[in-house]
DNA sequence: CCTACCGATCGGTAGG
DNA sequence: CCTACCGATCGGTAGG
């Protein structure tokens, strides 16, 4: 069996790049880390990849596309933004904090990478933005929020991912309760009762 | 002049520690560029401090008390629990952007720690987060937000470190309207208009 | 994908 | 705080 025909040691190379990087950062993860996590030799992973940089971009930006595609897949159908926006809240908390692929905490090593690959990754966190954009620019429309604008995605997608700082899954609170509290805080206090 | 009697270069050292660890990270950051950003040869920094590791809990433990002394200044005398959050909100913000003390950031960088450092900085990490604990029990004691618990302030964390991630100084947002909309998300839509 | 290896860098130290 | 240095590690490569 030709080694270059195996499509499955790459992806497992990148889901345990991903699962390391976020761990222990980029720059502390070796490439003998990311080897040993999937049983091979120190110099293997460069048969699939060019370079650690180039690791972490793919492992970013197939990250960020399968988790989209998990994104789309909640809310298709979905009319009520208000609903809208809590399922995209509890999914983006299930690609942050459930699944091994917890790439869009990977972001925040974007500047481990040159100008050119940050782009390319720029442009799948602007996929990964479309739909958030597009249900709070409703919410905004129906008033249920204040404004839709640049500083409100931002703050959201912090509070959002900073959760992977703290959250331990099995403790105290789940998932499903963090998620509902994010929510909570980005649509403020019922405007009706339930 | 004696060398260990200057207690300036040590500050020097901790304050460059800090911004190289806050933009570059931890493990990408060498003690070298560290030396290098204070005059200093490469070996010089290990006669101020033990090891890297070190001078990273110096940072944090020193950066989080200096913080605390402004917030304490800053909501000192204010009574009413919403304008000292904003004023905690301002401040801490300003801790982050402005100063060359950015150490409110640097706690994601506690996982370089062992068990006994992370503890200590923890310890610091605590007495910061004191004001904030107070002033949000008042808010939920007066209704003017749902719950004080430690899920909102850990959102509410997540939300004011992640703007060091993409807030540039001297863009089209200023620290002040930043913190008016961080604030914002914090408490909600205003109950009565002002 | 492994073996064997290299050049560079890095945290840290001895001695002054 | 500098000079001079060391051992270990790391990203990456050659050749199969």
């Amino acid at each position: 069996m030709e080694p270059g025909l195996e499509p499955n040691r790459r992806r497992e190379l990148l889901r345990a790049a991903a699962r390391l990087f976020v761990e222990k950062g980029f720059a502390a993860t070796t490439t003998r880390d990311i080897a040993e996590a999937v049983g091979m030799r120190a110099g293997s992973p460069f048969y699939h990849f060019r370079s650690k940089q180039e690791l972490l971009k793919a492992a970013m930006i197939e990250g960020l596309d399968s988790g989209l595609v998990r994104l789309l897949a909640a809310v298709d159908g979905v009319a009520d933004p208000e609903i809208c926006l809590r399922v995209l809240v509890r999914t983006h908390l299930g690609n942050l904090l459930e699944d091994d692929c917890r790439s869009p905490m990977l972001i925040y090593e974007s500047r481990a990478l040159d100008a050119a690959d940050r782009a390319e990754v720029a442009a799948a966190f602007d996929r990964y933005q479309a739909p958030w954009q597009a249900t709070l620019e409703q919410l905004a429309a129906i008033g249920r929020i204040d404004s839709a604008g640049p500083p409100k995605r931002l703050l959201m997608f912090g509070m959002l991912n900073g959760c992977s700082h703290w959250f331990r899954p099995g403790g105290a609170l789940s998932v499903d309760e963090l998620a509902e509290a994010a929510a909570a805080f980005v649509l403020g206090p019922q405007p009706s009762a339930q």
